[in-house]
DNA sequence: TTGAAAGCGCTACCAT
DNA sequence: ATGGTAGCGCTTTCAA
């Protein structure tokens, strides 16, 4: 390893100049000799001079770095989200650090905490502690005092924060499903995965129900059952689901993921799928392209689902206007498995 | 927003204590008595002190940082990889920096560079540029450069750049392939696609072909053909392989997704698995498990993986020994695809 | 046990 | 156009 760290001082005595020009060079701000220009350019190049990050933000009280905490990043709906939401934060020349919380919240608090002292300029939560109906009172208040500090987006729709949210419009979602299933004429509908203590979950759950209603279609509770939103999850729920006295014609999973599992049930079990039974998930992750059949669902955006995320913090940042509540839009993608 | 900042100075004021001391408190470090620890722990709740890691970074010349880039977090591959390597990091109060290259090499360069100058005390980079044949030389002296300054990962086996490699054990792989299929009794086997600039993916090709004659079994031109890493290509491939004169028994993906997407093609025209014609992969993503029918494959340990180039890291900076070259076992899972 | 002070590398204000 | 200098928030000697 190389042992010292190359400065512009180190930079300016090699040019003949003062620290202060390196740094004007180096901005590309103000006036600065051709002369001086080429001489500083060729000094940083001979030494491999890298300006320090962490003396350059302690000074201006910036980091130009986003802190985007996901609890699974090998689930594909958080990595698209992070996917997307990185392609606006680097145009913006924001980097951007992520910390996977494995599901647990002690580990959720601790990146929390590590991104502050970071200095991140801006938190993104996806999911994680907030969406638990259990989520503690002490982590909220820490969350809220965060938010009186920096823009903090959070992708949970509660009443208990105080800050910015971006979040999925789940009724829509609902609505969308339902109208569908009906439309392609399916009478007897359940709906598995989930958890009751999960917001979104059991948002998803009630809009799910009222929309049953008004379409006057039937479900029962025995074909609603929770259990998860894995794809282990959605086979396992299947299985239950089948025990049941009376069969539905189309079972819809939670999220794409849950669907995906009751299709590899299905395949297990030698149906047809839509024939003999169609299954339908929510969220639009990619996979529910290329599974057999291909799988309908209602889709994010996730791409404006990151953009909208990082354009309003940018907004927060630079003191604009912007909504505190954005509801991403879902829409209707009808493929082969209804 | 609240404009101040606390710093350890007004902290100190409020505990009627000098800066030094409530850096002593905050590092846990040395004698503090019980008298004034307890008045500073007060203060810095009162105030809702956070550390500033710049200044504190600044000063010891260490971030307690990793920078990591990937070609695409949403390939189950590298977002595995990356999950499991923060573990180990946070095992060791390391953060992780996350950057997504979108697999393009102008952003793979700005990433690295960026992540240089936050002072990222050790770099890991998941294949990108590094894999292609075709990687521009200019990169691999600035890679050169950084791995004289910190602690460079890669994962390529190449022998242009000298840093430390953690690689798959590509050869084994190939050999636990083939004789897993011989085994089972295929004779004709295809493998499907992937790209000959990338070097991975040559040298699977290669050590398949080497054991397919070892082995005394068969493949053919037609049947070796390369085209990509997803399950799209899988899918496109299969429809390719399917127009040549004769078809092969079994069908190997370059990587799982493209088996995923052979799956895929195999079900749409009617193909019983593994009675029509078997299928299988190699990296052992979690995805091969819930397919179906369950994928075989030839897999990766992630755990192991992540866990070896965090070791490896740790090593480097506190200058112990370790091996500059890590080969990572992969071992064969047999399910019901073939 | 405690505090004062220097300095990490950078920027920006104030002179010249 | 250029340079000197103060100071961002922290740690760490050195003295007391």
């Amino acid at each position: 390893m190389d042992k010292k760290n190359i400065t512009i001082y180190d930079v300016a005595k090699e040019a003949g100049v003062s620290a202060s020009t390196v740094s004007r060079v180096i901005s590309g701000n103000v006036g600065v000799s051709k002369d001086a220009e080429e001489r500083v350019r060729k000094a940083i190049e001979k030494y491999h001079f890298v300006p320090n990050a962490m003396a350059k933000g302690l000074k201006e009280k910036r980091s130009k770095v986003i802190g985007v905490i996901v609890p699974d990043i090998k689930n594909p709906y958080f990595s698209s989200l992070f996917y997307e939401l990185q392609v606006r934060a680097i145009q913006e020349d924001f980097m951007v650090f992520l910390c996977n919380t494995y599901e647990d919240p002690q580990i959720e608090l601790r990146m929390l905490r590590t991104l502050m002292n970071k200095q991140v300029e801006a938190m993104v939560i996806i999911g994680g502690a907030l969406d638990y109906k259990s989520c503690e009172n002490a982590y909220i208040n820490e969350l809220q005092t965060i938010s009186k500090k920096i823009p903090l987006v959070i992708t949970t729709h509660t009443m208990l924060l105080d800050c910015i949210k971006v979040v999925n419009d789940d009724k829509k979602c609902m609505e969308l499903l339902v109208t569908h299933l009906a439309q392609k004429g399916y009478q007897k509908i359940a709906l598995i995965g989930g958890n009751n203590n999960v917001v979104p979950s059991y948002d998803r759950r009630r809009f799910f129900l009222q929309y049953i209603e008004e379409n006057r279609l039937t479900t029962q509770k025995e074909w609603m059952i929770d259990g998860g939103f894995s794809i282990e999850s959605g086979i396992k729920l299947m299985q239950e689901l089948f025990h049941s006295k009376e069969k539905p014609e189309v079972v819809c999973g939670i999220n794409d993921l849950v669907a995906l599992g009751a299709l590899k049930y299905a395949h297990e079990h030698n149906m047809r799928i839509p024939e003999d039974i169609g299954v339908m998930g929510c969220d639009g992750i990619a996979l529910g392209e290329t599974s057999y059949p291909s799988l309908s669902t209602i889709a994010t955006d996730y791409s404006a689902f990151g953009e909208e995320i990082v354009n309003s913090i940018l907004s927060a940042l630079h003191n604009k206007a912007y909504k505190r509540l954005m509801t991403i839009d879902m829409k209707l993608i009808a493929r082969r498995s209804t």
